[in-house]
DNA sequence: ATAATCGTTGCAATCGAGTTGCACTAAAAG
DNA sequence: CTTTTAGTGCAACTCGATTGCAACGATTAT
C-alpha cells in the first residue's frame, strides 16, 4: 500500500494537511465515501475544504465519484494505474439496506458498443441489492 | 403504442388528469425526462403533484428512475412487459453536451455475477459521452 | 340523495447536499 | 524579508427534492 504523500506525489498534487487526512480516511474505508461520511470522521476540518480537496482529487485522478442514486456523491481512491478512462471502468455495488457502496473491480465490464456517432467518455455503472451482511 | 389509459389500468394505477397529462408528455418525449422537464412542459400543474404522480408510477413499475449524474433524476416509460426486474436491465446514455438521457434498448447488459452471498435487486447503469448531434 | 371517507392536488415552507464569496493564513516565489 | 499564490474556515446561498396542510374530488356508506 502506498502512503498518502507517494500518491499525492505521483499525481502531482500538493500535499497539505487537509489532503493527507482526507486521503488517509478514504483509503482508510473499503468503502466509498460520502463528504458527510468524511465531515463526520474528520471532526475538525471543514466540509467545504474537504469538499475542495475532492474535487482537486477528482481532477487528478487521485480518486473517482460514483453516483450510486443514494443523493450523496461517493468518492473512491483509483486503484493503481488507473486513469479513470473508460478502460478503467468498473462496477460499483450500493447495498440498498445498509447504504454503503463498493468497488467492484472483479467483475469485467464488457465492451460497451454504442450507437453510431455516439462518443463514450465514461461511465458510471452501479449494480443495486443486498451485501453480503445485509443479505441474511 | 398503449394510450396512456391503458398503461396505467394494466399497472392498477388510478387514471386521473395529472396522472394523464404526466405520462403522455413521458411518452411523447424520446429522451428521458427530469422534474423540470415536466414541469417546464406541462405549465398549470404543480411540481409537488408531478413529484407524486412519478413517485407512484415509479412504484407501480409505469416509468423507472435514472440517475444520470446530472444531479437532477430522470424518468422514462418502462419498456412493455418490464418489470423493472435486473432481468429488464439496460443501459442509459447520457450526453455531456446537451445533457439529454438515452435509453440504450440494444445495448445488452451482460450477466452479472456478483461476489458471494450478494443479490442483485436492480441497477444504474449510465454511460457518458457525446450523443451522435453532439459529437460533430 | 346526503354524509362520511379517502386519495389527489396546489401552495407554501422546509430540507439537505452541494457550492461560492470572502477574509484569513500558510506556503512558495522573488 | 517581502510579495505573490494557494489553501482553509466560516457563513451564506443555490437548487432539486420533499413534506405539511388545507382544499378538492371521487368513491363508499348511511
Amino acid at each position: 500500500m502506498q502512503s498518502e504523500e507517494e500518491i499525492l506525489k505521483i499525481k502531482k498534487v500538493k500535499n497539505t494537511a487537509v489532503r493527507t487526512v482526507v486521503l488517509r480516511h478514504l483509503l482508510s474505508q473499503e468503502k466509498a465515501q460520502s463528504l458527510k461520511d468524511i465531515e463526520n470522521a474528520l471532526a475538525y476540518t471543514d466540509r467545504s475544504s474537504i469538499f475542495r480537496t475532492l474535487k482537486t482529487f477528482e481532477e487528478n485522478k487521485v480518486i473517482h465519484s460514483i453516483e450510486d442514486g443514494s443523493g450523496m456523491t461517493k468518492y473512491a481512491v483509483c486503484a493503481k494505474g488507473c486513469n479513470c478512462d473508460p478502460k478503467d471502468l468498473h462496477y460499483h455495488f450500493y447495498c440498498t439496506n445498509c447504504n454503503k457502496t463498493f468497488c467492484l473491480f472483479d467483475l469485467p465490464v464488457p465492451n460497451i458498443k454504442l450507437p453510431e456517432n455516439f462518443k463514450l467518455q465514461q461511465a458510471n455503472m452501479v449494480v443495486k441489492g443486498l451485501c453480503d451482511n445485509c443479505n441474511k
